[in-house]
DNA sequence: ACCGTAGTACGACGCATGTCAAACTACGAG
DNA sequence: CTCGTAGTTTGACATGCGTCGTACTACGGT
C-alpha cells in the first residue's frame, strides 16, 4: 500500500531547545485558552491527547493555539494513531529558563484562588 | 496662576493589584521592545525617565509601549515636572505571582547569554 | 471496503497590535 | 512671555491574532 514506515509522513516541527525564545513563549503563554491547556498538561498525566481538553473553541482554532504552543516550544506532539500526544517541554524550558514554568503555573493558580475565592 | 494642585490634572491609570492580570502580564512582557525597558528598569536605578531608554522606535511608539506595561500593572508611573519616571511594580507583582518576575528577568539574561554567545 | 473519529488546511472576518508622522499640550528655564 | 524639552494624541497603515465553518486527510475498527 505505499505505506512508507507509517508515521514519517506525520511527523510535526519542534523548535529545537536552544532556539525556544522567551518572547515566544510568554506570548504562547499569555492567551487564557492556551493558558489553560498548558495548566491541565502541568496538572494531569504528562501526556494528554487533543480532544480531552474539551476548549470552549471550535476545532480549527484548536489545532491553531496547539501549533502555537508546540512552535514557541512550550510542548511536544507526537501522532499516536489517530490521536496526538500533547506532553510539556517542561525539561526543556526548565533547562533555559529555571522556575519560570513553575512560577507562571503557581501564578494562575494563585489567580484563581482570588477570581474565586 | 489657577494652577490647582500642580499635578492633579496629571495623574495616571494604574490598575489596582487585585485587578493585575497575568495573562496581561505574559502579554506585556512578550514584546521585545517592553521587555528590555523592563529589564532595565530592574538592573538600573528604580525609577527612569522615559527619554533615558532610548528604545529603537519612535516617540509615540514609545508613549504607547509604557502605557501597555502601565495598564497591564508592570510598571508605575509619575510625572515629574516635565519628566514622566517609571517605576517596576515589583512589590505588587511579587505579592500577586510570586517569584515570576524574577524567573523571567533571570530568563532573559540566560537567553542573552546563549544569543551573544 | 466502509465508516466514524481525530485532527488539518484553507479561506474569511473582525479586532488588536506595533508602527509612524504630524500636530498638540505641559512644564521649566531664561 | 517665549522657547525648548518631554511626552500625548490623533489618525493612518500593515500585519498579526483569535475565531469560525467547511472541506479535507489519516488512521482504526468492523
Amino acid at each position: 500500500m505505499t505505506r512508507q514506515s507509517a508515521s514519517a509522513s506525520r511527523e510535526l516541527e519542534h523548535p529545537a531547545r536552544d532556539a525556544i525564545r522567551l518572547e515566544s513563549v510568554l506570548h504562547a503563554l499569555s492567551d487564557p485558552v492556551r493558558l489553560s491547556v498548558v495548566r491541565r498538561l502541568a496538572d494531569g498525566p504528562p501526556e494528554q491527547v487533543c480532544s480531552s481538553f474539551d476548549l470552549p473553541v471550535s476545532k480549527s482554532t484548536c489545532t491553531h493555539h496547539f501549533r502555537v504552543l508546540r512552535e514557541s516550544g512550550v510542548i511536544n506532539q507526537v501522532y499516536r494513531g489517530t490521536a496526538k500526544m500533547n506532553a510539556l517541554r517542561d525539561a526543556d524550558l526548565e533547562a533555559l529558563f529555571p522556575g519560570l514554568l513553575a512560577a507562571v503555573l503557581a501564578a494562575a493558580r494563585a489567580q484563581d484562588g482570588r477570581g474565586a475565592g
